[in-house]
DNA sequence: AATGAATGAGCATTCATTCAT
DNA sequence: CATGAATGAATGCTCATTCAT
């Protein structure tokens, strides 16, 4: 019910992905979002709680898409091609979100701390890494070398379909996931 | 060649890697390299041209360092081999410029012109792209899509290699060259 | 006679006490109370009031104490000596309500006329101590002088026996109390 | 050289006695001081520090003054009437000093290192009071107490004399002197 | 070239109080 | 009686930059 909170949250994502969140004066985000500073801070205790949670909902967000679609029974190609995709599907449809995850990534409010609990939330995508690898499929079979290997191989594709939107054909994600399969697989 | 100038330099790299540059403030830069706030503005006009001259002293360097090996003769495959070993060597002993780039790159700092202009000093990188690609040996045809997954997957690689040194032997380098080619040519 | 009421009294005096008047937030108050932000100023118009009650009644509490045992027929030493052991008695018997009164005191609280509504409410000891300079019992006859003395030395007394509760034996008291009427009377 | 920074501390040394310490906002300092807020923060990194500094100054004024008069070599008698009255002659000319002690002491800043390292300033005073006792000139031989004791009453009697200037002779600061040392020490 | 005092707009956060429910 | 979201002026402090020496 409250409103107050959805608007600062909204307007508080769109100014971070303008600006930069250390650049984004909690003062602003109050004002465009039409409510009084004390207001931001009851609802946040501080600028980083703020972030944190837009952080988390965009999780919750990718996750729940990701679930819906998931299917736990595939084998390792069709649920790594499945995860790939979604993935785009999801990135090019939320691009506010992909905005803020980049401007958030290297930033310092970032902590390793936070890193590990978003990878401990995408179980079903480290646990169909790890059967790759006990399967003997990948090139490497070092789980951290796999799972930033798919990270910035994925985030370096959604934000190449955002800009190219005219390329996001599924036939292109396709070719996108064979350069991704191909390079990581044993011949 | 002023001894203070250097100093303000390393100072500063030390510090940016450390706490990130927005959040390294000029007075400290100066205080921990021994000089006068002054001083520091005195050979650097704003904080940004002070962030500038690093990043294009480190390009300075990682392109002198390539151009030593690089043999322009070479075929399509050997010169990203060797482009590629280069990368992870130089990243691997320049560990404090790599983690300033990282700090940069998504920092609001880089505007699209600087990294335009990065882009540009790699002209024996992009044209060999651009050879593979005129030679058909890529999956997509498209320049940036090829540079970009080049750039993306090289900071990956660097990066893991400097947090495992254990791991980044010369067949190590190898197999994730093999990763990077076998994924991005035609079969 | 609410419990809500009670609640907020004796967890504004625990706070008072533990970070000052000034430092504790009335929003801090009523949650630890257990009550909402609206519930305290709905039982005190303000802050300051919220004070005064406490204050007051910390008055009544060592005036009814003192009332009790005060014998106004006997002589000027034995009323002093009854109000110092009393005083005495009631300050270590009631910690917190010393504590607040000396967070209270030196506070920009403490406006000159609560500090005089406050002097006019111990009439029996100021009439004690007009008895004894109008006796010529005193060294110096100004009733000021007098009254100040005595505040001053009960208020580092009755702190001192907190401090020290393994020396608080009648005895003790009661060699302090020579040591305030030796000093104070003529010889 | 530096008169904005004297100029901030007239004028903190000021409004803190006016309005109180935790009342006065450092922008107010700045602005009566005409000079820019962070001027202020240049000179002194905390209001804290700020605060201390004032404090100390004040104790190196009176322990000066005390010391150029002390006679270390006079007995325990006229040790402890020189330090009386020479207290009380500083107190009497420094007025804004005791005033702002008193709204120091009991404040928050007032931490007990603070009061403990303050103490310690004070040797000569301390030293005598532990001549006195070991002399058993005392009523009570607990050196805490008589420091204590000392304290409340020379402040008590600083304030006084502030108050009625007119009664600040030589003849009546003898008579409160001889009322303090009446009290504490042995008939 | 080098210094460091001075600047002042800007920032995250606090808090007594109000008021609609 | 009770609630707690909402308010917004106020606060201590930061920081890139300037400039007189």
């Amino acid at each position: 019910m409250s409103t107050k909170r959805e608007q600062i949250l909204e307007t508080a994502m769109r100014l971070f992905i303008e600006n930069g969140i250390q650049s984004t004066a909690t003062a602003l985000i109050a004002k465009e979002a039409g409510v009084a500073t004390g207001t931001l801070f009851h609802h946040f205790k501080t600028k980083e709680d703020l972030v944190h949670e837009l952080y988390n909902s965009i999780f919750d967000s990718l996750i729940s898409y990701q679930k819906k679609h998931f299917d736990e029974e595939a084998d390792v190609y069709e649920k790594l091609h499945q995860i790939w995709s979604l993935d785009i599907e999801w990135g090019t449809t939320h691009v506010e979100y992909v905005h803020f995850l980049e401007r958030y990534s290297f930033f310092y409010y970032a902590s390793e701390s936070a890193i590990d609990k978003a990878h401990q939330r995408f179980d079903y995508c480290m646990n169909t890494f790890e059967q790759a690898i006990s399967k003997e499929l990948m090139k490497i079979d070092d789980l951290e070398y796999v799972r930033d290997h798919y990270i910035w191989n994925i985030r370096m594709n959604i934000i190449y379909f955002i800009k190219r939107p005219d390329r996001c054909t599924t036939e292109n994600i396709d070719k996108t996931f064979e350069i991704y399969w191909n390079g990581i697989i044993n011949d």
